[in-house]
RNA sequence: CGGGGCGUAGCGCAGUUUGGCUAGCGCGCCUGCCUUGGGAGCAGGAGGUCGGAGGUUCAAAUCCUCUCGCCCCGACCA
């Protein structure tokens, strides 16, 4: 391809609406442009390098025994209606009709539909396991569309479903799917780490995610240096506290006046107490019922686990009339004492001792208020936010916490699906029995996009051999000359037999808009053509994300680029 | 949905407070000359419903009302 064809506007300067560097040289090398907030329209550089990366998850989901369909976009009702999801999903799902009024959705994900393709036509046992996947475009009519790719409303991923006999093989499937994951990651250039997840609107009872580690990601990740543990913090367990705590004698309940103190940072800072003393009591609605949570002051609610504990379906904070009707009092005020209203409590309270609550009075708190004696929760159950500093629950030494984008997921879905739309098979033993399923997502655009974030300089991005939109760029200082006119011509031709995804950039410009474009755009391997090394038939080779610069002789550039490609592409 | 901000040429922006001639600047784009080892120089040129609609006024990018879009923070989520 000539340089002076290739349809990639580059800018020179940063779009006002890109903050990440992968979405500001996206938009500055031309891969993309946008179309809509959240809506990204991919121009050739950008679907060439979202083309490599479709392949090598190609390649490496074939060799673990799956095969490659495409399911529709749009699904109708009925069957998001059976799985229960219609209703479930919530706003985001993008949800329309046709001629007819007839409902349907834009697929935010396909469970529903392949579920319903291979209970037609999957009979028996002996067609299992079975892993089927696409790569498809999703739409998911997100909040707040951000970091251009990363979070955007429509969005491609690779979607994989696997349907096993049994717990034992649907296992076998997950751990194939696992171990295909860290290869395709791998492959892509990308650092990944994988963390035990929630499994949120999906469902389903275990899973992983797939994480690129960075200060731009959105979600917040604990781990273990020492044991490996490593989890997303909606997911990640906290242990129960030493029950020793500390010993100190009970003293008599009191009741304080603290007009207008409703956080625990104001009541900490005028009694003079540290967070861990206060004993926040959080007032939520749990299917429209209101139920309180008791937590340490120096912790936060995870409802994600409240939610699974108290299995309820909806879950929110109350209002501030819930509140008052519920504690007689304003927000702030609310404590476990003589609440009417079952009350929850984190594993974070059981040691605290002469602790601070709220007095279910305007204006008051309670000083000295001790679990069991004066109170006692529905249960104590493990309902914080892990962070850093708290003790692994698997070895017992303390956890550290990074933040990280989730390039991928697996889930073991189990019967979720496969029973309520009633997919079943029969078994060896004649039995009608539900498809254990599992299903597997990457995010393949939001994947370009992490490369970019974990391969960049000042200059630009520096595409990893695997998934560069071209390997190599040849530069001719200046194409008019007709000395270097004539060699850039050869080397394009000897490479493009050789099968070298190439550039000429036969541009008439400045060579320096020409190797700033060319470092932009990220090209791995730069041949300059130039009249200081010509005259003895040298050109230069210059490695992008090394720097590092070598001159060959024209006859050897295809071996040279040939080994360097061959060297760095591992 | 709550809070904040922005819509003026392809990109980045000034002009809006205090209404006033033909709406500006830098980059990019086109033509010519010149130049060619890291975003050159000179000359000429094209390109605008000032997001949209309505209103006030002799006069609106500027003031008022409504509306649409976009960005950031939060709640939500892959």
């Amino acid at each position: 391809m000539r340089a002076s064809q290739l349809y990639a506007p580059t800018l020179r300067e940063v779009p006002a609406e890109a903050e990440l560097i992968s979405h500001q040289y996206m938009l500055r090398a031309g891969l993309m442009r946008k179309s809509a907030s959240g809506i990204y329209s991919y121009l050739p550089l950008g679907i060439r390098v979202l083309h490599k990366i479709m392949e090598i998850i190609r390649e490496e989901l074939d060799k673990a025994d799956a095969q490659e369909i495409l399911l529709p976009i749009v699904q109708p009702a009925e069957l998001w209606e059976e799985s229960g999801r219609w209703n479930e999903y919530g706003p985001e799902m993008f949800r329309l009709q046709d001629r007819h009024q007839r409902h349907f959705c834009l697929g935010p994900t396909h469970e529903e539909i392949i579920t319903a393709l291979v209970r037609a036509d999957v009979r028996s046992y002996r067609q299992l396991p079975l892993r089927l996947y696409q790569i498809q475009n999703k739409y998911r009519d997100e909040i707040r569309p951000r970091f251009g790719v990363i979070r955007s409303r429509e969005f491609i991923m690779k979607d994989l479903y696997s349907f096993d006999r049994d717990e034992v093989s649907a296992q076998e499937s997950y751990r194939a799917m696992y171990d295909a994951y860290t290869r395709i990651f791998a492959r892509c250039g990308l650092k990944t780490h994988p963390v035990e997840a929630d499994t949120g609107a999906i469902g389903g009872d275990q899973s992983h995610e797939f994480m690129v580690l960075g200060d731009a990601g959105e979600d917040l990740i604990v781990f273990c240096p020492d044991c490996g543990y490593a989890a997303n913090v909606e997911r990640a367990e906290c242990a129960p506290f030493d029950s020793a705590g500390e010993q100190e004698t009970l003293a008599e309940l009191e009741e304080i006046a603290t007009p207008d103190v409703t956080t625990v940072e104001e009541l900490t800072r005028i009694l003079k107490i540290a967070p861990g003393r206060v004993l926040k009591t959080m007032i939520y609605l749990a299917d429209e019922k209101p139920v309180a949570v008791l937590i340490g002051g120096d912790y936060d609610v995870n409802e994600i686990k409240l939610k699974r504990a108290i299995q309820c379906n909806q879950l929110e904070l109350a209002g501030a009339q819930t509140i008052r009707e519920v504690t007689k009092a304003p927000v702030g005020f609310a404590g476990p004492i003589g609440l009417g209203i079952p009350v929850y409590a984190d594993y974070s309270v059981e040691r605290i001792v002469n602790g601070v609550s709220g007095a279910n009075k305007e204006g008051y708190h309670l000083r000295n208020v001790n679990i069991y004696r004066d109170y006692t929760p529905a249960a104590i159950l493990d309902l914080r936010e892990a962070r850093a500093g708290e003790k692994c629950v698997r070895c017992g030494k303390v956890l550290d916490q990074a933040r990280g984008t989730e390039v991928g997921q697996v889930f073991y879905l189990g019967t979720k699906y496969s029973m309520p739309i009633k997919a079943h098979f029969v078994d060896q033993d004649g039995q009608e029995m539900p498809f254990v399923m599992g299903c597997y997502g990457i995010g393949v655009s939001r994947t370009m996009a992490a490369i970019i974030e974990q391969h960049h300089d000042e200059d630009g991005i520096c595409w990893p051999v695997s998934v560069a939109p071209f390997a190599v760029i040849i530069v001719p200082v200046s194409y008019k000359d007709d000395e270097q006119r004539t060699a850039a011509d050869g080397i394009y031709k000897i490479l493009q037999d050789a099968g070298i995804e190439v550039i000429l950039d036969d541009r008439d410009e400045r060579p320096g808009v020409k190797f700033k474009d060319a470092d932009l755009i990220g090209y791995p391997l730069r041949i300059t053509v130039g009249p200081k090394h010509l005259k003895e038939g040298y050109v230069e080779l210059k490695l992008r994300s090394s720097h590092t610069q070598l001159l060959v002789s024209i006859d050897d550039v295809k071996d040279q680029v040939e080994s360097i490609l061959d060297r760095i592409g591992e």
